[in-house]
DNA sequence: CGGAATCCCAAAAGATACTG
DNA sequence: CAGTATCTTTTGGGATTCCG
């Protein structure tokens, strides 16, 4: 019994009992309910340099096909973070933008670009790198 | 340099030639290769409160089956975010503990955390909530 | 308790082709 | 260019049962 001890905890800096725990849990579970996937921060990420257009987003984001393309846009349209603007040029020209809301998400993926980035010098440079996961970009 | 300055950008605070752009998306991507699925940050958060024995982590997600379980801490094993301790007790005790790796991840997850909760009271709050995606918690 | 085994379904994602 | 349409494969995930 009680093995686990109550030792141990001195390693975080955040607060954690079980009500915040939860809550915690709560909290990223929302998020990665509407941010789920593999493409929508991705995508969210490389829009918001500004407006881009269906092809050029397609070409940032690497090997999405228009069918998938298509899809997250407008579950990201339907979810606020993504306004589609067409321009009755000829032929007519569809930029996609990122909305105001979507901003607050800056933050999030600054972290997480940054994690990333080190992740993958982690991985290159470990010799234990074989075996442990690591997506076979860039194209 | 005016790196941001030479064309229409001046929206965005961050720096997004094309460049640090596909650099970026590719940051994302690898965060997000390893990071992947619905349980893998909730999972880390919730260790991130101390060790934990298996029964207690499907507790503490509320609706994970053992088997996804299994198969999520055997990625998180694999990717060194995660070891599984063993105590010769009677009967044998098992708990998951985070690596100190993983608390690199703790920015990534406080500002996800923190973008859930204000994402579900926006949710909450707006009348135009019908139709926008929210999970169902908490149980 | 800490899982493993099996079965099953739905959703995600990819390939390819095609259209206005 | 900006998508649709089809088809197929893969994965994620849930339910249930069982075992040491």
């Amino acid at each position: 019994m009680d093995i686990v001890a109550m030792d141990t905890e001195t390693q975080s800096e955040i607060v954690h009992d079980k009500q915040s725990c939860t809550a915690g849990v709560t909290g990223i579970r929302d998020a990665l309910y509407v941010l789920n996937g593999k493409w929508k921060l991705p995508l969210i990420f490389s829009l918001s340099g500004g407006p881009m257009r269906f092809k050029d987003i397609q070409r940032s984001l690497g090997d999405i096909t228009p069918k998938i393309l298509t899809k997250e846009l407008k579950e990201l349209e339907l979810n606020e973070f993504v306004v589609r603007n067409v321009f009755s040029t000829t032929p007519v020209t569809i930029t996609y933008q990122l909305t105001p809301y979507s901003q607050s998400l800056d933050r999030v993926l600054l972290e997480l670009k940054d994690w990333g980035i080190k992740h993958r010098q982690r991985i290159v440079a470990s010799r234990k790198s074989r075996g442990i996961k690591l997506s076979k970009l860039t194209h």
